[in-house]
RNA sequence: GUGAGUGUAGCUCAAGGGUAGAGCACUGGUCUGUGGCACCAGUGGUUGGGGGUUCGAAACCCCUCACUCACCCCA
């Protein structure tokens, strides 16, 4: 049996690569725009960190996580999402101290062991944006407007952007005990799974998708009614910042987002295809979550978008197939090395610029250049050293010319230099 | 973790007990130094793996592995 990648996990194969790099310098592009700076963190964290901040009722920290013990026995787990790596990363350097607002991004592998299927994989890729600090409601919709910039700007369309308050400690008991109320005679209608979840985290119980379940929840009490005046005050603030922006959004008073730290703002991005896993990106406000994990007690709020969604959604011709500027075909072994040297100037200057090392036949080396999309061959054979000229050959429109062995490198730079 | 479906050439797929095939791709030729098109030829397979039934298995049975989709959950 050959070795193979482990369940869950691919390969990101040359062909796929530009539109990674398409996304990638796109949201470094917009985040530098809105001044959000990147970080880099480790991939691998103390368990404890995940289970304090995600928390440990959650199916992430119950069952997702690649947890090891590490040689000296310490536990240790391959980070499941982004933000509390930030989040510690900030206490740990002291960097809420050092800005007024920390606004970070990354770009990185996430891991959790779930059953593949599309969309979904056990390493997968995800962007995500905190702003940790003092701020307020606009800082909401500052997020949510980079996304929908992003999406604009990848021309995905079909996306759905749907809002909800999920209240804060000050509110949210007592809508779950409502909650918990309400559901306590419909017991016999839910399914194992949210019978369970009256109990532990009825909210839970809101955004199953099983279709009895939701019946069940007909005239179920919504949070959005039961806010307490802050967090009612600030979704209404966020709603008309998003409104002063034209952003078109639902409220969905089931939208309950899966992590414990999620306070007030939630909202998510779904998409009408991609089948099952449609959620491209999503976010919500963590107001608690830094003093939770041992820093001041400042508001935070953050995103994360999974990048093999957005890229299963982009439109394929933002990233057009690669042209070769020239490709020589060499006859021989001293038009090789004329070749070679060719091909070192124009390296040297930056163009791309490919030969063939096999000594093969013109015609397969013809060949080999359309195969590379190549814009110009560069044809050197016996004749053309005889004659101290090159024969350049434009391939789209089967022109040739014939250029002095001796100013070669020059002129190819001339046609070649990309314009500025 | 549960369920269903699928594994045959590099890729997409035929053959449903009787000699493993096609298209695309690849290599060469027609065209001895000029790519794409056309035609011709060629390379390429322990039919995912193991066991069983049979004179004979890619096919039927059992086990196993992998992939895919869905449940669950989530980006």
């Amino acid at each position: 049996m050959n070795i193979q990648t482990i369940k869950g996990f691919k390969d990101i194969l040359p062909d796929e690569i530009p539109k990674w790099d398409f996304v990638e310098q796109l949201l470094r592009k917009l985040f530098k725009s809105y001044h959000y700076k990147e970080i880099k963190l480790p991939i691998l964290e103390e368990t404890t960190l995940f289970a304090r901040s995600i928390g440990t009722g959650t199916d992430i920290v119950e069952k997702e996580m690649y947890t090891f013990d590490d040689r000296d026995g310490k536990k240790i787990t391959l980070r499941p999402e982004g933000t509390a790596p930030v989040v510690r990363s900030l206490i740990e350097h002291n960097l809420m101290a050092a800005t007024p607002l920390a606004k970070l991004f990354y770009i990185g592998p996430m891991f959790r062991r779930e059953r593949p299927q599309k969309g979904r994989y056990r390493q997968f890729y995800q962007a995500g944006a905190e702003a940790i600090g003092p701020s307020g409601p606009l800082q909401d919709v500052e997020m949510i407007l980079f996304l929908s910039q992003f999406f604009k700007e990848m021309r995905i369309s079909n996306l759905t952007l749907e809002m909800n308050s999920v209240g804060c400690p000050q509110c949210r008991p007592n809508y779950k005990a409502l909650l918990q109320e309400f559901l306590k005679d419909k017991q016999t209608g839910l399914c194992e799974n949210c019978q369970r979840r009256t109990l532990i985290n009825p909210m839970r119980v809101l955004d199953c998708k099983n279709e009895s379940c939701q019946k069940m929840l007909h005239n179920a009490p919504e949070m959005v009614h039961f806010l307490c005046g802050e967090c009612h005050d600030h979704f209404e603030e966020v709603k008309s910042g998003l409104g002063v922006l034209h952003t078109v959004y639902r409220i969905n008073p089931r939208l309950v987002r899966g992590l414990d730290y999620y306070t007030r703002t939630a909202f998510e991005w779904k998409s009408d295809f991609q089948g099952a896993q449609n959620t491209i990106a999503a976010g919500g406000r963590y107001d608690g979550l830094v003093k939770e994990l041992g820093g001041p007690d400042v508001p935070g709020i953050g995103f994360a978008m999974g990048i093999e969604r957005v890229i299963a959604l982009m439109d394929p011709s933002l990233t057009p197939e690669i042209e070769l500027p020239l490709f020589i075909a060499a006859l021989g072994k001293t038009a090789q090395e004329a070749a070679l040297l060719i091909l070192a100037e124009l390296r040297e200057n930056h163009i791309g610029a490919e030969m063939d090392f096999q000594n093969a036949s013109l015609k397969s080396q013809m060949k080999k250049a359309d195969r590379y999309n190549a814009r110009y061959v560069l044809i050197i054979g016996e004749d053309e050293l005889k004659s101290g000229k090159a024969t350049l050959r434009q391939m789209k429109t089967k022109e040739q010319e014939e250029l002095p062995l001796q100013t070669i490198g020059e002129t190819l730079l001339e046609k070649l230099r990309p314009p500025i």
